[in-house]
DNA sequence: AGACTCCCCGGAAACGTTTACAGCTATCGG
DNA sequence: CCGATAGCTGTAAACGTTTCCGGGGAGTCT
């Protein structure tokens, strides 16, 4: 008999044999009958009956080799903590459960070689597709982008010329607009907390800072501004030693956790906020409306760059033969209590912080 | 010759055959090469060569169909946006990474059928095993955790009989901690915010209250109780309903987003914490220590319950015959300003709320 | 009644890799 | 000088699935 086959693999799961022999049909009316396609009435009771007592499940590795497909399509970010990746997720994850695939996240957690690591692992028929926010960039990041197996979609910046599917914003004009705001509204010593310069996103919000003050012909002071990295704890410790040195009024932070870190340090040292020392996150991301008082915030659009990075993927994955595309997102302010205009009071030389003087509003401002 | 096959399927990747016959060798000294075991000086030379010119990237799912192995593990949890769920992940992501391995998350939204869906795809092979973190337990879901073909350790509570490796805290427990605390120092009109009651977590948590507050012969009023869901908005919103028609002194919270959520409304509505109110949150996650004031929060050990899961995983990939084990971790309590003890002062009956009259310490005080 | 269509079935190939096995050559020891 | 041994190589099987293809039976149309 046509027996060529171990039935029983040596861990002891069922396989599509077992079952069709136990069902007494051949592998190939086994395989139909599990995937509903054809069959006879009878040969399908058969087949099912037989599957169910062995426990049958199927080897997705297996029907991934044939199909050339796992359903499966991965993100990669920084930093999960962040919750300006959680937002890209979400708008991520909605795009790619309607095309029926499954999202997986993995944090790199800023390891560079993480990051490769993972693409070479990944991008190598574990996943459909891949979409990517890389904070650095170097060469050999770049070509590991490029030889990818498996469609890559990038979130951010990227060289001009790298022949990539690529989602950016404007973060430059981002702190440009911050920037505009707090000078529009009286604040002149306006202090910078960044994020690394080497990051492709520090980089770019250094030098929109430094263009919009020189735009306003405001002087560059060197001692208002202040680099740590994009965490809450960072940007906490970065305050304080700009607060050391410093007397701002005001204070561009370079995301949201930073801007939290740094409202938290204003408190603590007894400034208010916004009386004392205005407070401009970026990201917009919940956090900025979890604050009291809430927070501005410049936003980067995650959520639309993730649902159009999403978008991009798909459409890759069903034609690679595409041209890469560039999809811009704007930037754009939202003025909530934390840089609301107030009337230059005197501040009291000592004692603890007062009341805040305005209620958070449900909804800030876009400016 | 002896080529049987195609050497370039049809989307023009290169495999092992292509890169054999441009080598002029057999596909077997091929890979043996490009694993780097035995093949002489001249078939190396070769090999490396031909998989260089052709670009040659292994397929890693016909190799783990091979090998049985993915070298993936996953993690499937209700909401990635909830800081918890980050020092989890961080705590596994170090363990797994530490096999070789790499972490990938997936966030199920609460929807109950993503998360069966979710066991049943990865499960089959692709991942070497799973840690899960369900809030809700059906017994179509518990079937699939048991039949999953891959290791599964699951965290959080799960009925007794199970036979699956299982790491829990007594949130029950927990609740009692917070509650304990605010009474000692003085609060009687406890309130709760808490989570859905048809969750494991919102049940255990529920029973939890209202014991402590009968052990403390505090008799119970509906009134101070309102449950939303375990996010930040319904927290805020529970806690606005809740003090539409009660007037509590203190406030548990069934975890820090509803606990900031709670602080919000709070503050919004003209009350002090902790004066007025005291906040306690559940989780004890970086979000508490954002807030101003910090926020006193029952740790439930999530990093350490992770750390232990990931371990426990890691036992059961290397032995699948060992028995089913459980671990519990144990909570604590860690005070922050948000509860600090305060001398009961008369609140004034109108007017914005007061200065905090406590600055955030940098750690809490673990009771 | 015969030809044609339709459906079902089983054998076998294919997805791309690793690896057991056997054959070959060259070296070394006796 | 011959047998044993070591190292390399190629053939082929295996992982578990899907799918192409050809054969055969039943039903329908002419």
């Amino acid at each position: 008999m046509g027996r060529k086959r171990l039935q029983e693999p040596a861990d002891g799961r069922p396989t599509v044999h077992t079952v069709a022999a136990r069902a007494g049909v051949s592998i190939a009316s086994a395989s139909r009958v599990l995937n509903g396609v054809g069959g006879s009435p009878e040969t399908i009771r058969k087949v099912r009956e037989a599957a169910a007592e062995v426990g049958y499940v199927p080897n997705a590795i297996a029907r991934s080799l044939q199909s050339q497909r796992t359903g499966l399509v991965a993100l990669a970010v920084e930093d999960i903590g962040n919750p300006v990746y959680v937002e890209m997720m979400r708008a991520i994850e909605a795009v790619v459960a309607s095309s029926g695939r499954q999202l997986l996240v993995h944090a790199t957690g800023g390891r560079i070689d993480n990051e490769t690591a993972l693409l070479r692992r990944l991008a190598n028929r574990y996943v459909d597709g891949m979409i990517v926010s890389p904070i650095r960039v170097t060469d050999d990041h770049l070509t590991a982008l490029v030889d990818s197996p498996v469609p890559v979609v990038v979130v951010g910046q990227l060289g001009a010329d790298a022949p990539i599917d690529n989602v950016r914003t404007d973060s430059r004009h981002g702190v440009a607009l911050a920037v505009d705001h707090l000078v529009a509204t009286g604040r002149r010593r306006i202090g910078f907390v960044n994020g690394p310069l080497d990051t492709v996103p520090g980089a770019a919000r250094d030098d929109g800072f430094r263009a919009a003050l020189t735009r306003h012909g405001i002087p560059l002071d060197d001692e208002l501004i202040e680099v740590g990295d994009f965490q809450y704890a960072a940007g906490r410790a970065a305050t304080e030693r700009l607060l050391a040195r410093a007397d701002p009024d005001a204070l561009v932070c370079a995301n949201d956790l930073i801007a939290v870190g740094a409202l938290h340090a204003l408190l603590a040292a007894g400034r208010r906020v916004p009386q004392d020392v205005a407070v401009v996150g970026m990201d917009d991301t919940e956090l900025a409306r979890m604050m009291f008082p809430q927070l501005s915030s410049v936003s980067l659009g995650s959520a639309e760059r993730g649902r159009r990075a999403a978008e991009l993927l798909l459409q890759r994955i069903a034609d690679a033969t595409l041209p890469p595309r560039r999809e811009q997102v704007p930037p754009s302010l939202v003025v909530r209590a934390s840089s609301a205009a107030t009337l230059p009071a005197p501040r009291p030389a000592t004692g603890p912080a007062g009341p805040p003087t305005t209620h958070p509003s449900s909804e800030g401002v876009t400016a």
